[in-house]
DNA sequence: TAGTACTTGATACTAACTATCAATAACTTT
DNA sequence: AAAGTTATTGATAGTTAGTATCAAGTACTA
């Protein structure tokens, strides 16, 4: 029984793995997740998910976020949006215009924070990066 | 008349810059924030400065934000911290035991923005990166 | 089947702002 | 320097993005 790669899949091993319970809820809000590409909010999926309470959304995509199974990021003013994780170790673009969000890796990234360990007194525990963008089909379109 | 680069002069010139009025609840704000060094929230401004309302705080604080004079950054859980900005293009580094923030500038970081351009489809409007760290006298005092 | 423990949802609450708008203060003009 | 114009302020209420509480429900476990 090989098992595809899909949001649904990951998460539920995540949560498994965390010695959570796959409940239908959870099954609601991982399956709504997956259902849009890109980025979104708590209340987007709060809004869409009649049957399942505002709280519960807020207490899953926590989860889903500590499980490394979507990522909450933020828009230049601090508006938070959350967005699944498919690379390993990653960074995001977001459109500004848009909010389309994208994942990148770039090596330079991971060679910076080696060479700050040399220049920050302390110790790394973490780093935020996001790249804000006006995507192609934005342009395209503000171009006409 | 020679002046010195002080938060407080630098504020200045950035609000008459921009064609703002210099209040008293202005200055206040900037002298409030020239007091404390590293981070800060918005209340604690507010809740510091009882002559001035909060909204002006909020709105003050915004506007500096604007012209570079601080900056607006967040906790690894989203929470907003501003910080004196001194640096020309920096970064901050945030410990996240007693929130002492440091800027730094790593020329490294540029060069990953300039390898996104080529890497991201789109255009580069911007980018946020905050390194997460146990400063070192944090480390001493739990090393105890 | 009973028991224990994890989850849920309704509700209320908090933090960090933002909008409104009448009153006030700051520049500008004369 | 008085009058006029316009920016700014503060009180209040509202919004967004959550978190805390806790009784009721559901899931595993013995």
């Amino acid at each position: 029984m090989s098992s595809i790669r899909t949001l649904q899949n990951d998460a539920i091993v995540a949560l498994e793995d965390a010695g959570l319970r796959i409940t239908g809820q959870r099954r609601q809000v991982v399956a709504a997740i997956e259902r849009r590409d890109g980025g979104f909010s708590a209340e987007d999926i709060a809004g869409e998910l009649e049957g399942v309470g505002r709280a519960t959304v807020y207490r899953t995509l926590k989860l889903l976020v500590n499980s490394d199974v979507i990522c909450k990021l933020a828009l230049p003013d601090g508006t938070p949006m959350y967005s699944p994780s498919r690379l390993e170790h990653h960074h995001h673009s977001v459109c500004t215009s848009c909010g389309a969000v994208e994942e990148f890796r770039d090596i330079t990234v991971e060679r910076v924070l080696r060479s700050l360990t040399r220049e920050i007194e302390g110790e790394i525990v973490g780093h935020r990066m996001e790249v804000f963008i006006r995507c192609q089909s934005c342009l395209d379109s503000s171009d006409s």
